[in-house]
DNA sequence: CTGAAGTTTCAGAAGTTACTGAAAGTTTAG
DNA sequence: CTAAACTTTCAGTAACTTCTGAAACTTCAG
């Protein structure tokens, strides 16, 4: 399956290298269980490496062990549906991304600008560190609504401009 | 200033390399237009580099050209302010990332599945594809909006979920 | 037209990241 | 306790990315 092979360059983007990416494919696509041996198989790769990429996905929080009674082997699933695993993504790359920038910026803007340059400057990094703390603010509403809701709210999609007039009008009224 | 190396290392997580993020960093926090040479000299960094790193911003529609008349060097200034440069970037790695993605699923989604396996894979490439509609619609509505009220939608965030509530109540006597 | 002031390109060096496969480790059945 | 079945680790290598600096190019003043 082509998709597999593709996911893995997406995967690349996402914040994990190209073969962790098809086997995060590889184990999302298939229903069954799958061990180590056969992704290893599917893709061509060094056994060594699919070790390191589980370790990897399962750090994700991505991929999830899954015993069959019997059997001497560790299969994998993945640990979610599709809407659960975006969601981990998302909040991980937030984990790695956002937050450390957040906390530097939070340090830069204690120091008090010794000079017109640094003034303008900082007031760039205070633009920058609200734009990441309203990001953060949203992440964490929409961590807390749920995939089933999530999905309604990124389906209404282009009434989003709607709602905000909504809101607008009813503001003076309402808290 | 510590925080142009910072976003450096930022910079590489948002499709760009480090010195590219230095180099964003240093024009958007100088309110100044700043000439390559004096890029060059303040990350220590090659002529060379400077130019491809600079070349590469303008590709992003990051960072433009900028004339002082009576000079013959060439100054570069951030093409907005910091919520239009958020935005581009988003914009940028939906086209790199999303687009291709997107125009895979729906050339995958054409063939008919020959087995339960396929049937099963399928089901789930159709849930990505509507992922990532959902998250394409969303991203020309946030676009449509502007800044400004971008900004004002932002900074609703902890209110999305009472937004969703609304439009249910809404929606019977609402199109 | 000439040369000075600038910019861009590109081959190769340096640095970084990913992968292999063999060795060490772990678990369980007998 | 031993051996088989499996997993993990890690040193070295391969592959890839980034960076430098010299050469080629462009533009403009005189």
């Amino acid at each position: 399956m082509s998709a597999v092979l593709h996911f893995g360059e997406m995967g690349s983007r996402w914040g994990f290298n190209r073969t962790v990416g098809q086997i995060l494919a590889l184990i999302v696509l298939n229903d069954k269980p799958i061990s180590a041996q056969e992704i290893a198989d599917s893709l061509s790769i060094s056994r060594g490496n699919t070790s390191m990429g589980l370790k990897e996905l399962q750090s994700w929080q991505l991929v999830k062990q899954h015993i069959v009674p019997g059997e001497r082997k560790e299969f994998f699933v993945a640990a979610g549906d599709i809407w659960t695993l975006a969601n981990r993504v998302l909040e991980e790359r937030k984990k790695r991304e956002i937050d450390p920038t957040l906390s530097l910026l939070r340090d830069l803007l204690l120091d008090t600008p010794s000079n017109k340059t640094d003034t303008e400057a900082q007031k760039k990094l205070n633009e920058i560190h609200d734009l990441l703390e309203s990001v953060t603010r949203w992440s964490e509403e929409l961590q807390r609504l749920g995939p089933d809701k999530l999905a309604t709210l990124m389906k209404l999609g282009a009434s989003v401009g709607k709602v905000l007039e909504f809101k607008d009008k009813l503001k003076p009224g309402h808290q």
